[in-house]
Parts: structure tokens; C-alpha cells; sequence
DNA sequence: CTTCGCCTAACAGCTGTTCGTTTGTATATT
DNA sequence: AATATACAAACGAACAGCTGTTAGGCGAAG
């Protein structure tokens, strides 16, 4: 009998959870099959079902994981006293961070969401939107007071939200430059476009 | 029978494709099904292989229809005798008019390109590669010459790239700017933060 | 009368998941 | 120390349903 193998004292499903992680980034979601799950921990696909109640329970593991994480550090920022460039540099910092640390997370999260079914598809959407709604807010303060270049504040969110997943190129590409370095030309280009 | 509506002298496997194209876009490739497809079409799933031969062969299609849009225009923007600057003003615009007028196709094209199989998985992978790198050399010359600031060119490629991805978000909510402004606002952005 | 395009039926293979059973291991009892 | 008990976790087989695709027939258009 094949066992799940269990290093640094994770639990089992967290052990499938973050071999699910990389094979929902590799393949997709609903390309990546539970037998093909099942084969990444060692293991029978029905085998799998001891531990976790399908295979969707898995995509929201990953998705409110990272929605959490995201959320987390705006209450933070938020409630610091940063100035608004501050602020917004603070979050892209973290967003950058986050794509280095825990890629396969967040890539995942960001392109597979939609596959979540109903209470969970509109929870995701409505976080989605509500975090957005946050970061054009610290935005438009920061046009308020004269920090921020006056543009529309969403628009900025958007850039910046999206800009970012342009590490997931990076992830794959050979002559990489370091990722300290990625993130400082990244926070270079996007905040000094943003001073006014 | 049901025939396949054909409006505005469009063959029928056009037809076909372009209403893949905006299925695709909405549940992605793996998850859309020919049954999908033909119930949109207003026909069954058999009678598709009328006038495609694999449901590859429509991503295919659509795939490779955007990469020849893209390098084409790098083609005459590359010829041009625009400033290093214009010309990379130029390319991003190009890239968000393609987002406002072909949105299904470049967003399937630029998700779902992965589940292509190997002559055209190949061939799409090393197209992408050279044109990001087109764009990169179109960068370094501006920073030769002084006009961008000396920042890495490939890492403001991703930026720029995947910045315009952020019209995905923008095409859904309805509530927003207009689509000039938006243009307006996003080569501000990234534009002015690139000057030296 | 031929050709085209649609249909129904069916295919083999894969999908997520459930079932009942067997195995392995840790603990309690002799 | 050997044995019995208990429980978690693995298994193979099977499920109903969906996948892309093919075959053959039938009606309409040229």
C-alpha cells in the first residue's frame, strides 16, 4: 500500500492541496484530472477522497487562501501610516512578493476562479471586487491630496494588478534577472509613472 | 433542418470559429464543449465536422490569426520612422485597440494557447518569444539613445503586456470610462513612467 | 442525379466520485 | 512479549455522465 508521504509534519490534505497547486498552474484546472492528482502524491484517485470531499473543495482551498492573504496585508497597509505613494507601493511590493513566493497560488486563484460553483463563485467575485474597490480608494486619496497624478484611479488598479502577473513570464524565462532586482524595476516603472 | 445562419457573406466554418471564439472566452478551452459550440451555432455537434476538422483546429485558428496581427503591426511600427518612444507608444496602442475590438480572440489566444499540440504548441511558443524580444530590442535602442530611462527592457515588456490584460476586467463592468479615455489613461501611465 | 450539409446513433476513452474491502499501524489486553 | 482490537487510509472495480469524433443515411439545392 502506497502512503502518502508526509514531510515536515503537513497534513495529508494539505500535502494533496499543494501538489493540486502545481498541477492546476501547470495544466489548468479543468484540464488536470484527479487520476493525474492521484499519481503526483503516489497514490489511487479513489484514495484521494480520504481526505478531501471533491475535487472543487481543493480550488477553493487555493482561491480564499490567497483572497485571505490579499485582504490581510491591505487591513495592514490601510491602517499605517504610510503616505498614499506609500501605500500603494506597499501593496505592489506585496503583490510582487506574493507572485515569487507562492506563484503557483496565486496564478492559480487569479486564472482558475471561475470554476468555483455558487456560494463560492459569488464570495470570490464580490472579494474581488471589493479589493479593487479598496485600492482605487488609497489611490484617489492620494490624488486628493496631490501625491497621485490625477487618473482614473481604476484604471491605475488595473495596471497594476494585472502588470504584476508578468511574472509568471519571468518564472519560466532562462536569462532572468534576480527577483530583488524585478521587483525594483517594476516598482520604478509603475510608481514613477504615478507621481505627480 | 437547421442550417447554419450565415450572415454578412461569411463562410460557415467562420462562423463556427468566431462563435468558439467568444464560448472559449467565456468557459475556456477545455471547458467548452462541441456541444456547447453547436448549440450556439444552432446545430449538433456532428454536423460541426461539416467545416472543421478538430476542435484544435479552431484554437489554432484563432491562435495564430493574433499572432499575425501582432507582428505585422511590429512589422510596420519597427519600419517606421517614429522615436523610439513613439514606436513603443505605438505598439501599445496597437495592444489596446486589439483588446477593444477583438477581445475574445486575443484573450483565448493569450490563455489558452498552452492546449495546443506539438507542430503548433511549438511554433506559437517560439512566435511569442520572438516578439516579446522585438519589443524588448525596440526598448534598448530608446535607452541607447537616452530617450527611455535605463531600466531592464524585457521586464518592461511583461509590464506592458500584461497591463493591457487589465481591459479584461475593465469589458465587464459596465459602470466605467470610455474606451478612449481608458487608452488615454493607460499610455499616460506607463508611457510617463518610462520617460528619462 | 449529384453534391452538400444536416441528422441520429454510436464509438471508445476519460471525467469525478462512490462502494465495499483490505491493509497497515497504534493502542489495549492478555 | 504475544495477541486482540480499533481505526485510518489505501485499494480495485464500478458508476453514470460527458468528451471529441466517426459512420451512415436522408433531405434539399443546383
Amino acid at each position: 500500500m502506497a502512503k502518502i508521504k508526509n514531510k515536515h509534519n503537513a497534513t495529508k490534505k494539505e500535502v494533496i492541496v499543494e501538489a493540486a497547486t502545481r498541477l492546476f498552474r501547470e495544466r489548468g484546472f479543468k484540464a488536470a484530472s484527479m487520476r493525474d492528482l492521484a499519481e503526483a502524491v503516489g497514490v489511487e484517485a479513489a484514495s484521494l477522497y480520504n481526505h478531501i470531499q471533491s475535487k472543487e473543495e481543493i480550488l477553493q482551498e487555493i482561491c480564499f487562501k490567497v483572497a485571505n492573504a490579499f485582504n490581510e496585508q491591505c487591513d495592514k497597509v490601510e491602517a499605517s501610516e504610510l503616505s498614499s505613494i506609500g501605500k500603494i507601493e506597499s501593496m505592489l511590493r506585496f503583490h510582487i512578493r506574493m507572485m515569487f513566493d507562492h506563484f503557483d497560488m496565486v496564478m492559480v486563484a487569479d486564472r482558475d476562479w471561475k470554476h468555483l460553483s455558487d456560494p463560492f463563485l459569488s464570495n470570490y467575485h464580490e472579494q474581488r471586487r471589493a479589493y479593487r474597490k479598496r485600492l482605487a480608494g488609497i489611490i484617489e486619496r492620494g490624488i486628493d491630496n496631490g501625491e497621485v497624478k490625477d487618473v482614473d484611479a481604476p484604471t491605475i488598479v488595473l495596471i497594476m494588478l494585472h502588470a504584476v502577473n508578468g511574472i509568471e513570464s519571468w518564472h519560466r524565462s532562462k536569462e532572468k534577472i534576480g527577483a530583488r532586482q524585478l521587483e525594483e524595476n517594476m516598482v520604478l516603472i509603475l510608481i514613477d509613472g504615478l507621481r505627480s
